[in-house]
DNA sequence: GCCGCGTTGTTCCAATGTAGCATCCATGAC
DNA sequence: GTCATGGATGCTACATTGGAACAACGCGGC
């Protein structure tokens, strides 16, 4: 069935059609219309709040059903958890000039992203910077540590809220 | 009135003592006692894992009783928070050779800190790598973001336990 | 058709965090 | 000493976020 989306939406859904294609999961209604939900938002999006809009059209949603949405989304890289905000956004790697390759044995297929969160407007940028992640893995490895998956978030003002704010 | 700590959690705690005093803030019993256990803890505690703990010696503790002690701590760079885990760790912050200083302007008095969470023995190494910290700054001024407060945790194998383990 | 399995529906519950107001108590002015 | 003040704590109720368990559905291959 078709929902109306813009056309930026549309060509990050086509995006995630070939994603789960490629990677031989189902890209079902409801997933599709989740993802097109978070897409559509300006700002990350709480669980909840999806779960609210989604009732509009699907009217016996419940917690689990966007959670497990959520997870599926997570789980093939659509989609990235806000830790500080417990919110989700859109994975626009694709963007990227080249998408970052994981290093094997690492269980999730999500890239190694950083996010930053403007305080005023809500907006998020999400970038995929190697030095940032090389400098990661480097002060893990002085530790000693085995890296995993990693959550570099920061909060501050973006540029444009920076030059009207006065 | 005294409470029975191990060496270290004196330490940490005479320290707590010093950063108050120069502030000019209260340490209070309660929040003396919450610190302590959030010190004697090998991994890093929930807000009601702590409650449960602090209720054994004061027996009408409530959530809101564990959450304003926890931000007095926070705010005054005593613990930090753990926002992968949702839990709180000690600050060993004056266990660094040299304290980071912030850059001005930030309000928050707990220095940029980054974390190594071990995911098999559930410790925590609390790491300040100025290196690690600029990159994050430098990406941001890429950006051209205004960079407040930071988030930078790290899920992976500590180095004990790689040894251990096969 | 029938089975098998992934997806979704449904109910209930767990874990984390906060608002609002009352009460207590340490401190300083008088 | 007394009293006023403001911070600290007690206390009730509620809000938000997330998940367990099991039933029902539905699209594949056979
Ligand atoms: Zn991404
Ligand atoms: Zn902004
Ligand atoms: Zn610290
Ligand atoms: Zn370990």
């Amino acid at each position: 069935m078709g929902f109306e989306f813009a056309p930026r939406t549309l060509s990050l859904l086509s995006h995630a059609e070939t994603i789960c294609a490629g990677r031989g999961v189902r890209l079902t209604d409801l997933r599709r219309q989740v993802l097109g939900l978070i897409v559509q938002s300006e700002a990350p999006t709480g669980a909840y709040e999806l779960l609210d809009r989604l009732r509009a059209t699907r009217h016996n949603a419940a917690p689990p059903t966007i959670y497990r949405t959520l997870d599926f989304l997570l789980e093939n890289g659509l989609v990235h958890r806000l830790e500080r905000l417990a919110a989700f956004v859109p994975c626009i790697a694709h963007d990227h000039p080249r998408e970052q390759a994981h290093e094997p044995g690492c269980e999730n297929p999500g890239h190694a992203a950083q996010f930053l969160i403007c305080r005023r407007c809500k907006r998020v940028v999400e970038i995929a910077d190697p030095a940032l992640a090389d400098a990661l893995a480097e002060a893990a490895g002085r530790a000693g540590f085995t890296l995993g998956q990693t959550t570099i978030e920061a909060e501050g003002i973006c540029a444009a809220c920076d030059a009207a704010g006065k």
